[in-house]
DNA sequence: AATGAATGAGTATTCATTCAT
DNA sequence: TATGAATGAATACTCATTCAT
């Protein structure tokens, strides 16, 4: 990505997940990436079309997230332990920009992109499981494929529940992980 | 609910998922509603104050929904097949609008209202729960009230999953229900 | 004046005070005359048509003042350092309404009841110059009836700039009394 | 002043005069401006905030006309009947202008910033009166800086009486200036 | 490519006034 | 008379986008 969008898009970032896609101003944008407001739109036609690189960016800082922090060579359960950690970590930092994106399936006509988004996420998700599959550490009926996506969909919403009102406290939320874990665990061994 | 208040709610509904909380207009709200603009001011401090009664209103709807379809005699197998078939259709059809409250959470100030809307829904799960405990139809050290969350997150993601793209055909949606069910299934019981 | 009528009047005063004509709400005048909205409009037609009832008000205040303040049978010289005295305070506690009242003939139509309003001060005034003119205390050739609004103009004009800005100290103040009253002594006499 | 903040102003001063605050409109002023709406708010932050600026170009207007119309040369007792004269026509021009911005105190929270506006014309008061001073053309117990603001009150003040109804007859107001002229003759002199 | 001043469409909200009771 | 819910006209201000330099 040109180097200049790219400190677009990181600006957008912030000032989406400061004030939301409404209150978000271009100038704000502009602003936090050192450039003045005509530059924007000869990177991007519009605001809302800014959100295909966000979702890149963060597709990339995700795929970083779950490589830096899941061991290829840990077992399953380790490996299950460390893909909620780390989703609890992502979703945490970007629980506002996530539904941001999902939020701009509305707003925008970008609907097509953001199918890809996920893709990345469900893969390395996949090949965990086949690995895990393969070495027997759970049951042969999974079809890993399909069970990927189910199984961030659960990670992912517990961790949305978690985050979305500041007022839970860290004892809740380490109880929250350890819930998630037991029923996955539950879902796939046996 | 007042009449008059109801009426702006479910008109806000109507326009809210036609064109999005942002080109939603006041003026087409009242519109729908029958009534004079300033007369919403009344009734609502805001365009945005109309969420916390919208989401009183889809709660209703949801209970409603669950209410007719799940049997509270039925076994508890069958009243997950229930569930998932629920929450599937709820999902299909308000969508959108769910989304939109959610979306309420960044762009309005009645975060702590929304915190309400969930309970009744973990409610009704961890009656279910908790019959089926008393049953021994789920093991035992199932700790219903996390785990009625954590079920109903799995499944809205699985429908969520579903429904986000059009493109979705029959088979598919009724494949991934199948994979929820057992997924829940193996989680639960054992 | 009919006791509702007068009431209203009394509230209309106070906030057209605290808040400026533009400001000022009928609900909030009604709040203060402790009646309904709609009752408003059976005494006055309209906001701004409570203005010279306001004026009769200010009317009565200040001659009431005047009278209080202003010893019929002292010297002109003391007369007119109770004047003066009387002039400031009436400015102090009234200065924005009589402002507003100013400037209501921008606003309203009523540019020809707000003539009258100050006759009755110029009257007064009259009367004191043509005491102190028959008992010699200030120079014959005094036409009282014009160097009565010119008179009453200086002192008001004094006592504007002393109240305009809160800053003015106390000793300020003192020191414009005495720098009118010497003005205005010298002007007369001699 | 910047060009078109000048324009603006300009705009601004008529638009005012002719419909008061209230009704003025926003896209009048940037009508008679030749200029954007929006552009009006890269130079003034809302429509009160003109105010200020008005002001600078009355004190501007008012400080060439005294030194148009006052003969420095004069005796002082010239200089006060020209004085008089331009203090009566900028009242007859100005009058609404001059109570919109004086009205201006009571709607905006811009009163410090009016402080400033009567200096320049003190001032050159108190030039004429220290001259005459020196020149032993009044008594020399004259404080020029006190009687400076008191002299100008007084001659203003008449001019407003003369002015604010539309009834008012050259004769009579040929008359309040030779009034005005003695009375302040007397006050002075001696 | 970059700038940033200028544009002008678009709308939530207020509040004086009305009117059915 | 009195009420107060309902009305709806009216407008300041914002900000994405453009364009002359």
């Amino acid at each position: 990505m040109d180097d200049k969008k790219r400190s677009i898009t990181l600006s957008a970032i912030n000032v989406f997940q400061e004030k939301g896609i409404e209150k978000a101003k271009v100038s704000d944008i502009v602003k936090g990436a050192g450039i003045a407001q005509g530059t924007f739109y000869l990177y991007f036609p519009s605001k809302l079309s800014v959100m295909p690189s966000i979702a890149e960016v963060m597709v990339e800082k995700t795929l970083e997230e779950l490589t830096k922090n899941i061991d290829e060579k840990a077992s399953f359960k380790i490996q299950l332990e460390q893909l909620i950690n780390s989703v609890f970590e992502l979703t945490k930092n970007y629980r506002e920009i996530l539904a941001l994106i999902y939020a701009g399936l509305a707003s925008s006509e970008h609907l097509q992109e953001w199918e890809a988004i996920y893709e990345p996420y469900y893969a390395q998700i996949d090949k965990m499981l086949n690995r895990a599959l393969i070495n027997g550490e759970i049951r042969q009926s999974i079809q890993t494929k399909q069970i990927a996506s189910i199984l961030l969909g659960l990670i992912e919403s517990a961790a949305d529940q978690s985050y979305l009102y500041d007022s839970q406290n860290d004892e809740k939320i380490a109880q929250k992980k350890r819930d998630v874990f037991e029923f996955a665990t539950h879902a796939l061994f046996n």
